[in-house]
Order: structure tokens, then sequence, then C-alpha cells
DNA sequence: ATTGACTCTATAGTAACTATAGAGTTTATG
DNA sequence: CATAAACTCTATAGTTACTATAGAGTCAAT
């Protein structure tokens, strides 16, 4: 009966006089009746009805556009249709949280190991459970070459993980290895970089697990220092009379290139797993 | 050492020339050299850790202008901080997530419902386990008034579901109550509204929970006819000598203002829950 | 009649880009 | 070396769902 103004409108329905404004504009809500000579709107308290089917679609993550489309056919069969549509999309969205919930938190757990971490150059013993990692081989020796060449390596790798859909989480937590044959032969060469995923990744081509070992672990702040300090890792394990059990790992823990110009700034996590007598 | 063309890379990581162009203007990844005669940017591969950077920050869900800032400030202490506030960011999305998800499914069971639904004017028995509501008392008797009190009355229940921090969710599922007192008086008379939420739904003022009960059920395709198949319903339950043992309920199963001019269109489920013999 | 609150249209701004036009540059090929 | 194809430049407009503002007009109460 009574026409309610925009802004009376407005504040039944909890939204701002330029929304109703702009949903006029767009036809997704009409008022009742407009003022032929000052274009004053003003909406029947039935019309709220509509608003609140808008906010409901709205927040169901449908936009303005899909919603007036669907008003404009009428089609209430096609109802289930859209709101599995609209369940299915939110699954995703949810899958996608999670991934940045878990990146974030390895984020946090690697800048925690940064800050507790041992002096520069000293060497500590210890246990790491199993991971699971998805690999590139570059053919290229890293250690032959210089930054910009493990840069070109990164890129690569990258694309690999993104034609194979791996999620932009794990994009954070990279490193390089060294294989035990490699070691044994006394050869610091390593053609692989990877990727750290989650546990429950599905096992494909390029991802493997890294059994839970005993590991002599140096840290290392610099990319240009790797060699030196894994040469010290590896004088430390001959001294000890140590047996090499497995792979050597170079894991990046956290990377600061904001600074230094640009540069690659990185902080290394060396190890070695190593048989414990 | 060789300079990377912004096609080039662009093209090393998996992103735009515009995006590129777009940041640079930004200041968020200057080009290391640009040729002052005609403009061309050239990049550093080692550039490209920045990036990382920035599309890893991306990814945790800042804006280009926060991620500007705190490359600007160059603060290894706020990393954490920072990491913990995403964390917290993306909690709280999740469980908006959540809620979205379960109102869809709540809108799916409905148009199940509405499509599958007896005959109108139909009455059945049926079992409802035990609901939570969120009740809101508006002083008048819907039953005595318009569709467009009705509307108004709704339209204060939101304000209170608003008030008190209800999601959104909830929103879409209405109904009105009939004490079994008035019921026992013979009045028919309503004024409260309530919304359903979940079963996990904190207590608090205003929520209460409906206990599981045999109901007596008839569906209503109008807010016009209520009353009458009310009244059906009632007659069957005086005809076949059952007691009445809680409050009627009136639930607003489906809504379809899109159509007959704006009009709330309802579909509707009155239900009296009655001890069985 | 006047005041204060309200409403109108039109325009610009938001974020993080994409798309386009029109002009100039680089690179590859013949 | 000329030419064509591919690339890059700046500048502008568009995207979504609004918010904010300016300047003018309107309504309701005193």
């Amino acid at each position: 009966m009574d026409k309610l103004s925009i802004g009376r409108m407005a504040e039944l329905n909890h939204t701002s006089v330029q929304t109703l404004r702009y949903y006029d504009k767009l036809g997704l809500l009409k008022p009742e009746y407009v003022e032929e000579s000052t274009g004053y709107r003003y909406y029947a308290i039935k019309q709220c009805a509509r608003l609140d089917m808008i906010n409901y679609m709205k927040y169901l993550g449908m936009s303005l556009d899909n919603i007036k489309a669907w008003f404009d056919t009428e089609d209430v069969e096609s109802i289930p249709e859209m709101l599995w549509q609209q369940a299915v999309l939110i699954e995703r969205k949810m899958k996608e949280l999670d991934q940045m919930k878990k990146a974030v938190h390895v984020s946090i757990k690697n800048y925690d190991t940064y800050m507790n971490a041992p002096g520069d150059g000293h060497i500590v013993l210890q246990r790491v459970p199993a991971r699971k990692i998805y690999c590139y081989d570059s053919k290229v020796n890293i250690y032959e070459n210089t930054l910009e060449t493990y840069e070109y390596i990164l890129r690569e790798l990258r694309a690999q993980a993104i034609v194979n859909h791996l999620p932009m989480a794990y994009f954070c937590n990279v490193g390089s290895i060294i294989r035990q044959e490699a070691i044994e032969r006394g050869q610091f060469v390593s053609t692989e970089v990877f990727l750290f995923v989650d546990p429950d990744f599905e096992m494909q081509a390029g991802v493997e697990i890294i059994p839970e070992y005993d590991y002599l672990c140096i840290y290392c702040d610099s990319f240009f220092h790797e060699r030196e300090y894994a040469g010290k890792l590896f004088d430390y394990v001959q001294e000890h009379g140590y047996e090499v059990i497995g792979d050597y790992i170079c894991e990046v823990v956290v990377e600061l290139p904001i600074f230094h110009h640009d540069e690659r700034n990185m902080f290394m996590k060396l190890q070695v797993p190593i048989k414990r007598d």
C-alpha cells in the first residue's frame, strides 16, 4: 500500500541507496513506481522478496548478471542444476583455500626454522620424517653453473609443475638433490630440482618419497656458499666414519629476494642421511 | 647477463606482458634496464625471484599494494606476523565457505521437497528430526495482518539476526510458529517468526530446539491459503482424535519471488506434532 | 517561506588486470 | 639491404559491484 522511498527501502534491507539505484540501472530490481516529474523512485514492501532473492543468490557466489539472466528466464526447473553448480564451485574454492592454508603453515614453519637455526656452519644431527617430492631433471649440473642457470632450471620445474596441475601452494618450497651414487663416486653433481608436496599428493611420474632418516645438517645463507658448506658436511661424515645411506638434499628454507637488489637471497638447509651407530 | 624482453619474461613466468607493465607502473617490479630512446623494458633472469615472491604473496591473498608496502619496508621480522594474519584470514574465509555450502545444500533439499511434495491439500504423517531455530517475537499476530505486515516482520527478524551476527546462510529458511497453548485455546495466533539454524549453532537468547516428533503435514502454495489449509489440518487432527503435543509450524520451503510480478510466492509446509497411537 | 533532510543524475574511483588502437622497433628471411 | 612478421610502446576503455562526490532539485515539517 504505502510506497517506500529509496532511503527507507535501503534501510529496511540493510543496503545502500546507491546499491538500489545500481540494481535499478541493471534492471535487476525496478522500483514499482517512479514519479515522472521528479524521477523519484518508490518501492513496494513486497519487492523486498526479490531483493532477498538477489542477496541470497549473491551470497551463493552468483554474479548480478547471472542473477538477472536467471530472473529473466523465469525457469523454476533450472534451479536445482544452478544450485549444484554453485555447490561444485564452492567445493573447488574450499580445496583451493585448503591448499593456501597448508602453504601458509609451511611458510610459518620455515621461517621458524630460519629464526631458530643453529649458527652458520654448525653441524647438527636430526631425525627427519619421510617427505614426498616432485622432481624435475634438468639434465644440467646445477653446481657447475651460475645462479642464472639455476633460475632457468627453476622456471622449467615450474613449467612442468603447471603442466601437471600442481597447486601454486607447493611453489614456495624447493630444493635440489645429489643422488647417493654420485656421492659414492665422489662427484658433486646434481641435475635435479624438486618441490615438496603433500604426503597425500597422488603418486605419478616425477613424484617420489624420501624415507625417514637421520640427517647430518648444516645451514647456509647463500647460494654461493652451498658447495663449500656441503664440503664441510661431507668432511665431517668422513672424519666420523659415518655411512651415507641416501641422497643429499639441499632444501631452500627461506627466500628473501626483496633485499640485496633483487638478487635471490636464500637460506638453505643442506642435509645428508647417515646410518647412526 | 642476457636481458629478457618483456615477452620472454612473461613467457618464462607464465604471466602476461600487460601484467608486467602493470607491475612496473605500480613500482612492484621495475625492469633492470629500460632503453631510453625506445622505452623498451629489459629484465634480468634474477628478477624472476621477486616475481615469484609477488606471486606467492598474491596467492596467500595479499593485495599488490600490501606486497609493495612490505617490499618497501624490507622488514624480515614482520614476516611471521604477516603469515599468521593470512592464516586467520584464510580460516575465516573457510568458515564462510562452509556456511555457503550448507546453505546451498539446504536449498537443494528444499527444492527437492518442493518437487516431490504430495498433491496440494494432501495430508501426510511424517517423523521429523529435531531442529534448531532462532526466533523473533514481533508482538503482532501475523495471521490477522496482510502480506505487507509479514514482510515488515521478516525485515525485523533479519535486522535482529544481523545484530546477533547470524550468518547470511540462514536467511533463506524461515517459518512461523503457533504455540501449543494458543492451539489448545483454539486461537490461530502467532507473533513469532524464525530462521532454521545449524544443529551446532550456539545456544543464546532466541535460540530453541524443536524436538523430534511425528508431524501431520500439509503443503500449501500460497501465503493466502495458509489459514484455510491449517484449518484442514486441525480438522483432521480432531476427526482422528489425535493429541497435539507441541507447537504448530509453518515452514517456508521455497520462495519464488521472481514470478507473478514481484510478489512473494511461497511454497509452505504446515506441520502439527501429534502423539501417535 | 524557510530549513533540513532527502533524492536526482552524472561522473570518478576501487583492484588487478585484459583488450584494443595506433605508432614505433626488432628480428628473421629473401 | 629491404621487407615482413613479430614484437613493444603509450594511452585508453572495459571488467565487477559497488562507494563517494558534486551540483541541482524535491519533500516534510516548522
